[in-house]
DNA sequence: TTGAAAGCGCTAACAT
DNA sequence: ATGTTAGCGCTTTCAA
């Protein structure tokens, strides 16, 4: 159908200033050696004629093509919301990536990946073949597969790893994961609680080890055991469940538990009910993610919350730092995350 | 940095299978007058070469860039993002748009306008200019703008309107917003309410003089008078909750009420506590959008299910279609919704 | 400081 | 049925 052209070219605005196509060109990139009264009526005619610079032929002839990818876990997001249990990562992916990269006048093109595949690398070699994107940002559990940053890396594209310190390449981002569960774990503590109990994500992402680790530390710090206090999920209300239920089921039961995201929380307070245990006069509870449900359980769930806005955010100023100029930070970069307490935290019961 | 050049070009196909450029480009394309001998040749190279064609390069020639573009509304988009109350709208937009995109080769750009703005035109057409879309995706209350339907047309670019039946051009989406408020009202009818209120949503959409007119036309045929039981509200909590003292606060107050979506609906159930009214006992309540939080509302709340991501899904492959070959459907699509019943819904009592 | 020429990867139009 | 030519809009050489 009806093949388009672009309406307002380089070309009709070089006539209409009266200069060269090259002119108009280093007008627009910001670029040294234009006299400033030039400058002025270059700008006056690209802002009489609505000029925008095409993509396409900005990238064709090999310069930036003004995108960057998004890549998250095909299955996972898909299932997300399909499930429509109200988790909003994405939403706070693109609250943050969409709006930075706007500032930029880049754009940011979310696409799903499947980290389970041998086609991971054909999959993403197509997806830059066909959009030569000036950078990517990786999200768990891609930004551990070591399939996919060896592309990014051979590819010489700049990335972005978030919830990873993997070496191999790319700009690692942290959302202080073990940080933050030791601020949850001190918490408790300071409430009076020996027995803290804590539910461990999907040993696929890093950052589930990090939370355990932020968690016994804690524990040592204050002096106290953390022996059959660990129980394993994968993140879902399911494994969640099982894990609540080992947990809750010993003789000597923990007074209060943390869950690796807020799926295994919720989980943790139906078996709770189960039990006949009140939250959180029997059982305090707090949970990882923040996402919209937890302030929707009753009692409200306490939750770490991860700064996913904030952290895009960054990464996106830090990839267009580095296909600028090739600076990267020389450590990993640390968002921190709060803790927000509700009604489901309190001092131990007698 | 980095100049990058596509590794694997057309060039490299042609060379492999020992054939011209114009023979590859009619395989890519599945253009006809190719022997099956040659395709075959060719889908060979482009398999043992891992060749993926550039879309730049393809949009640049003048051919499709098989980009579509989905347009929401700014402001009320970051609200909801930063708000976190569970809203999906996004999410399920993505799901039902991105994966029909994928499936046709496609991809969706999502991006945020102004509506009230008069720079709405500028920054359109800004988007258009830079990306060269092949299709837009017009979501509430864009699809009724007539600055936006007005550039668009113009442009000769085929759009989609979901929650319009207007003129001007584009293809119209709706999802069945009156018969849905009629289907919920009936139901509530037959459980034998007979005074039923209805929260009327922001008057800037047309869905919600549709959704007034199906619960005003249920009544209506039902025989049941509407004076006093209609409330206005512009979606927020904070009209909803006028809006049902409002309709609460009359001497015969009504036993049921329908809101126009979720937040105003929650508004309603809070109301109903402070006044000490029972949940579904002394007021049923049914909601419109179906997002995750009425699921967690206490008692659940009974919504009417938008099928947010089948209608976006339709829209592209019309979309798709209407590029391809001009075709579009004589006439409005309809999507049907679902009511799902929860627990906020009973018969009235006594 | 400015301009002219060449080419990016692909497809449409025109040969053959 | 296949190949050749020209050109899309822009940036990068290179020249002035």
């Amino acid at each position: 159908m009806a093949r388009r052209r672009q309406t307002v070219t380089i070309k009709h605005v070089a006539a209409d200033a009266g200069v060269s196509l090259q002119t108009v060109s280093r007008v627009i990139n910001n670029e040294p050696n234009v006299r400033p009264e030039m400058q002025e009526r270059v700008r006056e005619a690209i802002a009489r004629l609505g000029y925008v610079p095409s993509i396409a032929a900005q990238r064709m002839s090999g310069s930036r093509s003004y995108l960057i990818l998004a890549l998250n876990d095909r299955d996972r997001t898909i299932a997300d919301w399909r499930a429509r249990q109200g988790s909003d990562w994405v939403d706070q992916m693109l609250l943050g990536g969409m709006l930075q990269c706007a500032e930029h006048g880049y754009r940011m093109i979310f696409e799903l990946v499947d980290t389970h595949n041998d086609h991971v690398e054909r999959e993403l070699l197509a997806a830059i073949a066909a959009l030569q994107p000036d950078g990517v940002v990786l999200t768990p559990p891609h930004s551990d597969n070591p399939l996919i940053v060896g592309v990014l890396a051979r590819q010489n594209i700049p990335f972005a790893r978030i919830g990873s310190l993997g070496r191999g390449g790319g700009i690692p981002l942290i959302m202080d994961d073990e940080g933050s569960a030791r601020k949850a774990t001190q918490a408790l503590i300071e409430l009076g609680h020996r027995r803290i109990g804590f539910i461990a994500g999907n040993a696929e992402y890093s950052l589930s080890q990090w939370r355990v680790d932020g968690w016994r530390a804690a524990m040592a710090d204050a002096g106290l055991p953390t022996d059959g206090l660990l129980a394993a999920s994968d993140f879902s209300f399911a494994t969640g469940t099982s894990a609540a239920r080992t947990l809750l089921g010993q003789a000597e039961r923990p007074t209060a538990i943390i869950a690796s995201n807020d799926q295994t929380a919720l989980a943790s307070l139906d078996v709770a009910h189960a039990l006949g245990l009140a939250v959180p006069d029997d059982l305090s509870l707090i949970s990882f993610d923040n996402t919209p449900v937890v302030r929707f359980a009753r009692p409200a769930l306490s939750a770490v919350d991860q700064p996913v806005a904030e952290t895009v955010a960054r990464a996106v100023d830090l990839i267009i730092a580095a296909q600028r100029d090739g600076t990267v930070p020389a450590a990993p970069v640390v968002v921190p995350a709060g803790l927000v307490l509700r009604e489901s935290v309190a001092p131990p019961r007698g």
